[in-house]
DNA sequence: AAACAAACCGAAAAGGCTTTCTGAAAGCTA
DNA sequence: TAGCTTTCAGAAAGCCTTTTCGGTTTGTTT
């Protein structure tokens, strides 16, 4: 059988090919799968079966040409490996894919350049619309005014407060995390933090400083900033052990911080909750569950973000128009590294 | 100004601006913008400043709908939040975003209706193939042959042998492991691995035990099949101290229990990597970077993957009919939790 | 039976682009 | 100058769908 094109490469079904296999008009046709009010029911199951027969699918192209809307949005993420990318990538993917839209993926690797293309790219396959997903909260250079379609920026806001924003509330992350420990009957706090070039690792801190000040209380020294690592947690657990023996609990820059200094404290026989309490931010799962006991965290609601940001993108599309950067709660979720003092 | 629509609502221009602007037809203006050779060079560049001049941008769509090719994919990931999906996934992106195709994101969450629907969603937006990559590499339902697109799947492979699969060499992940332990002069070596229903914990382990063999050797004792986690490591790791004492190496079925083998270790008086030598798969960054020493691990090189899986879509796309698992290699990152015997 | 309304169906245009084909102008040869 | 070839520009068709509008059929009313 020398066929020419195998039966995967048959061209799908058209709309005129439904309507010829009905024995009606393409006019007939869309009306009828359309569910228009202008067709005969007997007529329009003559349609449907054909439809069904030939698995007819219609064009979107076709389509959004004619709408002028095409149900696509870009995500144009910085750098999918992130850790925070992902999760407000799935809160949107979420928020879209109930429905009729259609998310295309970009990935610019941190470089304007690309973005740019992307951009580019993007405007020209005429998306509706734009959701830019950092991954820092540090403000990020806005795309421009003059985009022919929204843009909603999240987890990083734009500099340009016109612009809507979506973010995390890191001070409130931080003042939360503090309630908690206050909560546990802890006074003596430490805070041992992340790269204070990292926007989070100040306002987290802030949070923290000012929820202390609220109950009175100072931490046990002036937060340690470092860098996001697990070694660095080590490193500060073991100076601060050294000069304040009597810390009962670390509040810790991020998960890998705190696992660090969970292992210092273990090693240098302070029992955890018992002892110190010890809490880290991200709710990062694999370091969280892993650890002895298991890390109490504040979870950043990431996905709720990409939610917030679609739903944010949607009513934009649909002509309203907010702006401004909307922060969202965090929440702390507790495991076994926190517990009261008995 | 009571004007009806801000700048940022202005229709995006057409080719029909361009030509206006430009005192040509539409056909000129489109064989000039296109690099078409009937067109005279002056009459090419007034073309070409009228475009620049409105930011003209080519409707993909009509193109599209012209060419009937779209220069598009569906990326069809089961579980976004999963640690394997996302380098395949960019990948992926980084193989096709270069050129002109965009990637269509969609996110089954490991429901096979969801991901009917999507691909049926992603079929009428006339996408010119798919990608479907799974979350473990044991096989996944097809998504049949009937498709009028060519589909590839990456990490997951589809349990039809008709369609094309590519995946890591797990068995050879397993086997270059041991080969770097045997290399180090490790004889005494243990094996503590992940879920057994996993196809991956059980090829890993073949390859290792081949490995052995082929030396020579046995492990000291049969392979410890539990969960891919930090606990299963350090219960593990207890009960293999308990009875093997001399053991002088463990691989780790991943980076997780790898990470809990060497905590207990630890704990034990054992040095690592003097006494004992540790290794995991995976490479996760954030695991193998922050343990005490840093952790070899076997790299899956799932980016690769991606890469390979965009590559052999485009051949397929092209026409290239390929079938069948291709198995790509991976490789051994050493780091300081393996070193030879002193 | 005539007149009218209602229900149903189809022709055609529109959406933005590419491509083919035709036509006009320019340049060349004899 | 007549006749030829080149070179360049435009008209129109086509991709697939939706929607408007006009037309035909059927049913209802007097």
């Amino acid at each position: 059988m020398a066929q020419a094109t195998g039966p995967s490469r048959s061209q799908p079904a058209t709309l005129s090919d439904v309507a010829r296999l009905a024995g009606v008009s393409v006019a007939t046709a869309s009306k009828a799968l359309n569910g228009r009010s202008q067709v005969r029911a007997e007529t329009r199951q003559r349609v449907v079966d054909a439809a069904e027969r030939l698995s007819f699918r219609p064009n979107q192209l076709a389509r959004g040409l004619l709408a002028g809307r095409t149900g696509t949005v870009g995500l144009l993420t910085s750098d999918l490996e992130g850790r925070f990318s992902i999760p407000i990538l799935m809160g949107a993917e979420d928020a879209f894919g109930a429905g009729e839209v259609a998310v295309f993926l970009c990935d610019a690797r941190g470089d304007a350049i690309r973005e740019q293309h992307h951009v580019r790219a993007l405007l020209g396959r005429r998306v509706d619309g734009l959701i830019v997903v950092g991954s820092r909260t540090d403000p990020r250079p806005s795309l421009g005014r003059e985009l022919p379609v929204p843009v909603v920026y999240a987890y990083a806001p734009s500099d340009d407060p016109e612009d809507l924003s979506i973010v995390p509330d890191s001070v409130d992350a931080g003042r939360i995390a503090v309630t908690h420990l206050l909560a546990c009957g802890r006074t003596r706090i430490a805070h041992i933090t992340g790269d204070p070039g990292y926007l989070a690792a100040r306002e987290r801190s802030e949070g923290a400083l000012a929820a202390l000040a609220d109950a009175g209380l100072t931490p046990v020294e002036e937060p340690r900033f470092g860098a996001w690592s697990e070694g660095w947690g080590r490193a500060a657990t073991a100076l601060l052990l050294d000069r304040h023996a009597d810390v009962d609990a670390v509040l810790c820059g991020n998960d890998q911080i705190a696992r660090g200094v969970m292992d210092v404290l273990r090693e240098r026989g302070r029992r955890v909750p018992e002892d110190v309490s010890v809490m880290g931010f991200d709710d990062w799962n694999v370091l969280t569950s892993g650890s002895r006991p298991p890390l109490t965290s504040v979870d950043l609601n990431l996905e709720q973000v990409g939610r917030a940001a679609a739903h944010a993108l949607f009513s934009a599309i649909g002509g309203g128009r907010r702006s401004g950067i909307e922060a969202l709660p965090c929440r702390v979720v507790i495991r076994g590294s926190t517990a009261p003092l008995s």
